[in-house]
DNA sequence: CGGGATCCAAACAGATACTG
DNA sequence: CAGTATCTGTTTGGATCCCG
């Protein structure tokens, strides 16, 4: 008789794949995909405009992001095939459902993110002498 | 008379630094944070057990991620000096309170992944033979 | 204006071997 | 058991130049 039984309930194994954390995680969690989405909470606004309003953001990243949010149905855009063209982007209704979640982190963030802050001194502070 | 006034009110800038979205996921947006905090969601548990848990991950990166952890304040770690030595963690208070808006997300993507997938299809194929 | 293409540096992740 | 150290490959991000 072999020792595998438990006095608690056996836990399942956790995937990458099939944990529901890891796949928004991996739609949301791009260095710049948060901010891009963000810039787009208040409704449409053009290519340029984002870029003006996120700080630091290159044409590459920028276009990258949007292409992700794009393919994954979350962000809608809009070619008005003029000279010089406008390219307008807007939120899908997806990509609406998703601020929920996105405030309730933000929400956190608001709350407890200075908690982080000390936590981060004190465990520096702790571990470098040693 | 430049004409930088505008119709809406004016956007403010929007800074990585600052927004409560990248904050939070800077804490938890790396491959397995997400999975190693579901491993503590109940209650203490030993390392070997949270690595035979996860499938896939290496010693380096769980040790990795947990140190992290432990820096944000979000885990707790107690040794005893046994021989061989036991290591447990868990979450904190703080960790735990992380629980709820994770599980928000969790929820965002049991309802609405089957319709990120389906996106993903669409624009493949509509942009694989232009 | 809104990109695409290319190149390069830095961050991240895995495999392997060694340790108290 | 619970790590650390090192090496290597992969992914990501940024800078630059070009285009309709």
């Amino acid at each position: 008789m072999n020792s595998s039984y438990s006095h608690k309930t056996i836990q399942p194994d956790i995937s990458l794949s099939i944990c529901g954390y890891s796949k928004v995680l991996e739609i949301v969690s791009n260095k710049w995909t948060a901010l891009v989405v963000y810039a787009m909470e208040d409704g449409v606004i053009r290519y340029g405009e984002i870029r003006r309003r996120i700080e630091g953001i290159s044409k590459k990243m920028l276009t990258q992001t949007l292409r992700q949010l794009e393919r994954n149905g979350l962000v809608k855009r809009v070619i008005t095939p003029s000279v010089p063209p406008i390219v307008e982007y807007s939120l899908t209704g997806l990509g609406e459902s998703l601020l929920e979640p996105m405030r309730t982190l933000n929400q956190w963030t608001k709350e407890n993110y200075s908690l982080v802050e000390q936590a981060r001194e004190n465990y520096d502070r702790d571990n470098s002498g040693e």
